[in-house]
DNA sequence: CCTCTATACCTAGATCATTTACATATCATT
DNA sequence: AATGATATGTAAATGATCTAGGTATAGAGG
């Protein structure tokens, strides 16, 4: 794959998710996302701001500064309505796509 | 993503998957996906065939010509130990990342 | 004061799997 | 003879992610 640690397509899901909880800044996503794959995800940055600015072009998030609990300035994002509707269908799709696979790799029993 | 029916490096794994079963050749291979995916995975021949290609230079497939049960011709791919071990550990990613990603879509309860 | 780490943002260029789209040919059925 | 399924293949475009840098602030330890 072009990178080595995410599976293409994962990381608007994460990231929509993330933002799910609340507003939350980039760097923030890219922590929530480490610690709740129990370090499995490394987002990389060169892969996180692109998508957040990706995201926010497409409307799913909305941006605004803001600043953090240590008083620095840092890009806020809010899931919009329609990023809240993208995030329902991409983890319907998410869940159809692994069970599909996971049977082809672990429960299929016919030969060819 | 780059494109929209698998998320980028799953064929690899579907394929080996595959051919774990005997030698087939790359029509059937597709043919397999597709029907152990119960028809949710269509692999397209622009990505099947470079892959079966790239998977024979990295010798976790051996190919061969052969002739089909309807008298055709076609070029059989067999397993390598060499893919046989890949195909294990791509196995092993696929689970600790699906688990991961999962996790985080459907478990995750914390806030930022 | 200095350095180091963590935080927080950003982008250019490369990588490379997959898609789109096409070309070729045989075989069976209509 | 026309069509659809079988069977293989390539060229060009897409586009998400990685590599590899850059800037800057805050806090801790020396």
């Amino acid at each position: 794959m072009a990178g080595s640690d995410l599976y293409m397509g994962t990381l608007d899901t994460l990231i929509l998710k993330a933002v799910s909880w609340g507003p939350l800044h980039g760097y923030a996503i890219g922590r929530w996302i480490r610690q709740n794959t129990d370090g499995a995800l490394q987002v990389k940055e060169g892969a996180l701001y692109p998508a957040l600015h990706r995201q926010e072009k497409k409307e799913w998030l909305d941006e605004h500064w803001g600043t953090t609990d240590t008083g620095r300035e840092a890009k806020y994002y809010t899931l919009t309505s329609s990023g809240r509707e993208r995030l329902k269908s991409e983890i319907l799709r998410w869940q159809q796509y692994t069970t599909a696979v996971s049977a082809a790799l672990n429960l299929a029993t016919t030969k060819a």
